[in-house]
DNA sequence: TGTTGTGAATCTCTTCACAGCT
DNA sequence: AGCTGTGAAGAGATTCACAACA
């Protein structure tokens, strides 16, 4: 078990290096990766000491290997079923993303009331009317929410989705869902999003801040500087 | 100047404010404000600190009085213009959600290169073309720009906006934006959000992992402790 | 030389615990 | 009694810095 930060940055990690792989690389070293994930070298390693993968100290990490073992330390073995509630733009934004990928996590239903909507395929994906809900969950094995629905109606979408024994709720409904059982409920709230980054796009010149480090002047790597302080 | 994570929580906690005065409450709290955004009482009081704003011993914080105090705070005092650049189902599920919101913090253009969608409004939002970027950026004095084109072009966007002096992204497209001057960008990043509660949603029994201490048994607050430990 | 892996130090964030107020 | 505001302690996350290795 790893914290929320690193489960994140591993997630990243592992979508960065099968970029590489794609353009043909074998091998990469923790400062490349740590670019590319704006963060540290440090950072990078500490995070592979989670998952237990080991790199070369003249090759750095075997992109292909170190893949597998992201893969074995964050999916499920036999990968997780999701279902997706709400088939607005949101939801089909969604759907349409990730048709067909990551054959771990893939969506298998979804549902809205919208009769134009259901009964057929949306992006591959099999639409249900909503009082089906806990029928097909419990068919379809899901254990995993994505709420794209109203506001109003997310609370009890939860409650349901909870009630027949799904693990995990990924919530963009500007709601804080309150769960009457042990489950796992990570929010995607646009609006805080966005005052976030008018609140730091405005400070006079806190230039240096935080997330605002991505800019390198290309030539310096912010390697962790094992070098010579007096230099 | 204050942490990114005191930044997110204070626009919950306006929100959640917003709800109570539409429900006709006038004070609120510490306690309760917690409970309603999932954390604790102390962590509500030292958030106020970075505010300024002082609550009364005896009826807690003035809801009307806090809302205005955290707007002075999180606020640009004349408010701050909004790009939307891509204009498919995500980008649409989001000028609908914004539209009329927030006369702080406004949508006030939209760009796509689809000719159905361009010179003509979008949820009341003008859609423009991606070639008038430049222009209209600065027509309208935008200074963030909200990324939801597909990930190839992200990055020629991004760069674009922070040419005409764009000074924060929100960034929903899968890939790490690299930015060539100061500007803070924030990721939306749905994969690894989704990965993140598939990876929690299954450790066999965390039940009480960080974000599933939503499970409340209703009865009992977290209240920091104040009371008598020999009870 | 340049890298990895990791104990130790540092930095940041959260919680505790209590004085002060009403 | 029960709350707020806050110094101080505690937890947690990141970075440093160096041994070990090729």
């Amino acid at each position: 078990v790893a914290s929320e930060k690193t489960i994140g940055r591993l997630s990243l990690y592992r979508r960065l290096l099968n970029n590489l792989l794609a353009e043909g690389e074998t091998h990469v070293f923790s400062h490349q990766l740590a670019r590319m994930a704006r963060g540290t070298a440090a950072q990078v390693r500490r995070d592979m000491m989670a998952v237990g993968y080991s790199g070369s100290p003249t090759r750095g990490y075997d992109i292909k290997e170190l893949i597998k073992s992201i893969g074995h330390f964050l999916d499920a073995p036999r990968g997780m079923n999701v279902g997706l509630i709400g088939v607005g733009n949101l939801g089909r934004a969604i759907l349409a993303y990730f048709s067909g990928r990551r054959p771990k996590l893939s969506i298998v239903a979804a549902f809205d009331n919208d009769p134009s909507k259901i009964n057929r395929k949306i992006h591959g994906c099999p639409c249900f009317p909503v009082n089906e809900l806990t029928k097909i969950v419990r068919e379809k094995d899901i254990k995993i929410g994505i709420i794209t629905v109203p506001a109003e109606e997310a609370q009890r979408v939860a409650d349901e989705l909870s009630a027949v024994g799904v693990r995990g709720l990924l919530n963009f409904a500007p709601v804080r869902i309150i769960a009457h059982r042990p489950i796992y409920v990570e929010d995607i709230d646009v609006t805080m999003a966005l005052e976030k980054v008018a609140y730091f796009a405005r400070q006079p010149h806190l230039d240096e801040v935080a997330e605002a480090l991505t800019h390198i002047p290309d030539s310096e790597m912010p390697v962790d500087t094992e070098s010579d302080p007096d230099a």
